[in-house]
DNA sequence: CTGGGGAGGGGGCCC
DNA sequence: CGGGCCCCCTCCCCA
């Protein structure tokens, strides 16, 4: 009996024995496959939330591009990345990127980015674009509002903390699975600034903004503005003068770069295009027209399927709203409006509510007889056509290519003798102004232009009056001057009687006196 | 202070 | 290529 209690003991011993030791085992595997799944959970969590903001980069760029081809507004922004102490900082002067801790595949939820709005007020998240090209000082090229007020959704409010705002853990939207020749297509967060809170920029669409910039790029694009014009989304710090082509020889706003500047006047670039290379474009459309204008119309007619032989436009869409302070006056310095001549024509065009392009062939085969909509002015704001249409229309040009003048210009009908005459008459038209001063970057239609202009430079007068001394740059200037000393009036308003040494006085005095007339 | 006019100087364009 | 004219702009003077 005692055997057999002994017996039951020992059972009852190996079998706790056992039972632990199978419940070992299978805690044991429990926690192995535990910790499988949740290795396999936390992995398909970090792929899910990379996954997110891949589709969040995706939303805001297309948000972004859809407010890139509406109304653009001018925003200051400036990110400010917290977890600078995390060391995913890698310093390069000043132009500071992040790249992401070897062997995180995303980047942690609580890394968090603050937005510093400027003001504070603002709770618009902003992101500022730099160019690829534009790491020097003056980087800044374009900045962009990134999501206005109305637009902001939660997913972004938890992905860019704004200011003090506790929400749910901030994310930064980077993706950094990209490869790096991907990066002007999505978007990364570039550290600007060595300080410890350090100023992030989300630079987005390198590839749309290098085009942009070189576009809007010209030899006078380095003098930054310190006071950008409110009321444009995309504030070309650094070249808001980039559309202004021409500067004035007195140095006041002289241009420093060496860009072709004659981009800026032949082409117009369509967003569509905006990724063709520009400067080729540039070339193929001016020196296109030329042989064009030559070979076609040197004929002395207007092919009617001349539209076919056109060079493609390239139209040149400043995003968004033309900022104020491109106003051509605003950038001269001096007042001095010259050089704006193809800038009021390619506002024509930009304004065009059709959003066509048109050449001035288009133009002048759609034209409308009266509209002056499509035609370039001068550097005066004056209708560029209206002298040539007047004649063409009065018949006088067009006689002259009667009289042997077999050369018409295909914009005017103007008659000419030869068909370089036809050229250098058409860069009137055309705005083509292939020679250009190598002191101030201004550029003329004509070489007797420039030489003339040169003076300015030199410092040179050769006409001297004779009976003051004074001395004159040019004959012409001389003969007005001469008129002083011989009180010669030649002008002579028909309303007053009053008389004037120059056409111009007459004019400007009838209009200030006589305006009713 | 303001407006008109003169003078000078610049570019555009044609002859 | 120079001459010439036009127009515009700025500065200055003066009533």
């Amino acid at each position: 009996m005692a055997n057999c209690m002994g017996f039951h003991t020992q059972i009852a011993s190996v079998m706790e024995v056992l039972a632990n030791a199978a419940v070992t085992e299978i805690c044991k595997l429990v926690d192995d496959d535990y910790a499988v799944l949740r290795l396999e959970i936390t992995q398909s969590q970090k792929e899910n939330r990379a996954l997110r903001r891949k589709l969040q980069l995706l939303e805001v760029k297309v948000a972004r591009e859809r407010v890139f081809a509406s109304r653009p507004r001018s925003v200051k922004i400036v990110d400010r990345y917290r977890g600078i102490e995390r060391g995913e900082g890698h310093l390069t002067g000043s132009h500071r990127s992040f790249v992401k801790p070897a062997g995180h595949s995303t980047w942690r939820d609580d890394q968090p980015i603050t937005v510093d709005e400027g003001s504070g007020t603002s709770t618009q998240h902003v992101i500022l674009i730099e160019s690829a090209e534009a790491a020097g000082p003056e980087g800044l090229s374009l900045v962009k509002q990134e999501r206005s007020e109305g637009e902001e959704d939660q997913r972004h409010s938890r992905d860019i903390q704004t200011g003090a705002a506790a929400g749910a853990p901030p994310v930064a939207t980077v993706d950094h699975t990209i490869a790096p020749a991907q990066l002007w297509t999505r978007s990364r967060i570039t550290e600007v600034s060595g300080t410890p809170n350090a100023v992030l920029k989300s630079e987005t669409d390198i590839k749309t903004l290098t085009v942009t910039q070189r576009l809007l790029h010209t030899g006078s694009d380095h003098r930054s503005d310190p006071d950008p014009a409110p009321g444009s989304e995309y504030l070309p710090v650094c070249h808001q003068n980039q559309r202004m082509r021409h500067s004035r020889g007195d140095g006041d706003t002289l241009a420093t770069g060496g860009d072709d500047l004659s981009c800026s006047y032949t082409t117009e670039m369509d967003p569509g295009n905006i990724s063709l290379d520009l400067e080729t474009q540039t070339d193929l459309s001016r020196r296109d027209w030329n042989q064009y204008s030559s070979s076609v119309y040197s004929e002395g007619r207007l092919d009617e399927k001349g539209e076919g032989l056109v060079k493609d436009e390239v139209t040149t869409k400043v995003e968004g709203d033309i900022p104020p302070t491109w106003n051509a006056d605003n950038h001269l310095g001096d007042g001095h409006s010259q050089g704006r001549d193809f800038l009021n024509y390619r506002e024509r065009l930009e304004t065009n509510p059709n959003g066509s392009t048109h050449s001035p062939l288009h133009a002048f085969r759609d034209r409308d007889p009266v509209s002056t909509l499509m035609w370039p002015s001068d550097s005066h704001g004056r209708f560029l056509f209206d002298r040539a249409r007047a004649q063409a229309q009065g018949g006088g040009e067009t006689s002259g290519s009667i009289k042997g003048k077999r050369f018409l210009c295909m914009f005017c009908n103007k008659g000419f003798s030869c068909p370089q005459k036809v050229e250098i008459h058409q860069r009137f038209h055309t705005g083509e102004k292939p020679f250009s001063c190598t002191q101030c970057h201004m550029h003329f239609a004509q070489a007797g232009d420039l030489k003339r202009h040169q003076r300015i430079h030199t410092g040179e007068k050769p006409y001297s009056c004779p009976q003051c001394e004074k001395r004159f740059s040019r004959q012409d200037h001389l003969k007005m001057h001469l008129k002083v000393h011989t009180g010669e009036r030649p002008f002579a308003c028909t309303h007053c009687g009053k008389r004037f040494s120059e056409r111009s006085y007459l004019r400007i005095h009838q209009e200030k006196n006589h305006s009713t007339l």
